[in-house]
DNA sequence: CAGTGGTCTAGACCACTGG
DNA sequence: CAGTGGTCTAGACCACTGG
């Protein structure tokens, strides 16, 4: 069998993946938030140097196997949301969990040309953007930056916004939002992400970003969401006929 | 300002942020497949041990900013590929690449208690399960698992199976896929995956399951595709109304 | 104040490729 | 055979938390 760079001779695994996988079955019947033994611990079990410890602890951190609390120490990580591209609050309530929000940034100003352009306006008109976190049973789980025409939505920031603003849009602006289209990537979080999220730089991310459209097809919502990739997935219904592919294609231009 | 366990009072961000950010500038303007300066060249550049320089280049590449090619060196990637839920021949070609497909293997078999489940079928059920390894110019990108109901595609395994499948299922049994129901998740992959698509084990994946349904609704389809999340971003049009979120529910039970 | 994870050093040997 | 990335060692100091 031919060998990739780096793979010894004695070892089919390096010794971290082989730390990391032994782990793995060690925990795969913990409760979450069981603690996982420390680095300094594997590094004497398993006669390797800390460095090589705690890169299997950072591999089971990256996959949402165990999360870190320094200065406190690793814990069996709970399992993932399955969420749909809608409204965090209705998702995470249809989960049975307990939804947060808190708004950190709340403005109205002109769209400018690259928000004008998402959301199919003036570059002259103007916009609520929203900065949010989103939390789930209190563990921080998403940050969220909506911008809302504001033609559609005068007043918006007069309302309580710590809430579905989906809900809002339904009750006090008769917005009523019933298609989306989002691109799904998978990025390293960057450090004001992560810190604001309370994980470690470069922790694995979901963004989202979104643009929802009324029964008319107008776009009443523009946002760029990020995701813990640890803590979410997201599960979506699509459309896959050959006519739904021209529709898209006509969409884009 | 708070600060969070191991930040030093004299460095705003660890060195290996800042290495990564000044290569990020840096690189930002550079072709495609440029050479990026060795992990040796920027400890001395940036005056840390190598240790430290690989961090902020493992962090880049798990970005997909760069990929590493041992032992030629590191160097620039190409921006991502923004795929649609749907037919991966079709989507690369609409994106003006060219798909490859290698079969890695193929069965026919008992569905069994998990697949039968998903497809909806007798665990007794005959099921065409197909893997394989799908290429965009070369380079691979995805692996997929697709399995099929044998009693809607006979002789499947009869036919060609290194082009589009779902063109096969049109063509040759008049199956229709109208309709997809995917879960994406972000998940660092494992050894045998990351070995096939020829990336590091744990480079980051996007693992994409999928129920796929004709006209009547009946599921034609049951597919876990592990993709590379450095080279792919997923786009989705979803009917996010009150309606289409109970009816989702109905289907879930 | 013991113990944790976060970061970092200054080396080492390895497999492999391409000139 | 020079140079690359892959892995690993055996330490170090740090900030922080909780008993």
């Amino acid at each position: 069998m031919r060998r990739v760079a780096g793979e010894r001779e004695t070892d089919q695994h390096a010794a971290y993946l082989r730390i990391a996988a032994a782990l793995r079955d060690q925990l795969s019947g913990a409760q979450p938030h069981a603690p996982v033994p420390s680095e300094r611990e594997l590094s004497e079990q398993f006669k390797v140097s800390r460095m090589t410890a705690r890169r299997a602890v950072a591999l089971l951190e990256s996959e949402g196997t165990v999360y870190r609390r320094p200065p406190r120490g690793t814990f069996v990580a709970e399992s993932r949301l399955i969420l749909r591209i809608g409204s965090f609050s209705e998702e995470v309530t249809r989960l049975g969990h307990q939804p947060q929000a808190v708004l950190l940034d709340a403005s109205t100003a002109k769209a400018g040309d690259r928000v004008g352009a998402q959301l199919g306006l003036d570059p002259h008109a103007e916009v609520h953007v929203l900065h949010r976190l989103r939390s789930v049973d209190g563990v921080p789980v998403a940050l969220e930056t909506t911008h809302l025409p504001g033609a559609l939505t005068p007043g918006l920031l007069n309302h309580a916004l710590d809430g579905s603003i989906w809900a809002l849009l339904r009750r006090e602006y008769g917005v009523d939002p019933v298609e989306a289209t989002a691109k799904l990537e998978c990025l390293p979080l960057d450090d004001r992400a992560a810190s604001q999220l309370a994980v470690r730089p470069a922790s694995p991310g979901i963004v989202l970003t979104r643009h929802t459209r009324n029964r008319e097809g107008r776009c009443v919502e523009y946002a760029v969401d990020t995701y813990r990739a640890d803590r979410t997935a997201f599960e979506v219904t699509t459309d896959v006929s050959p006519a739904a592919v021209r529709r898209a294609a006509r969409r884009r231009g």
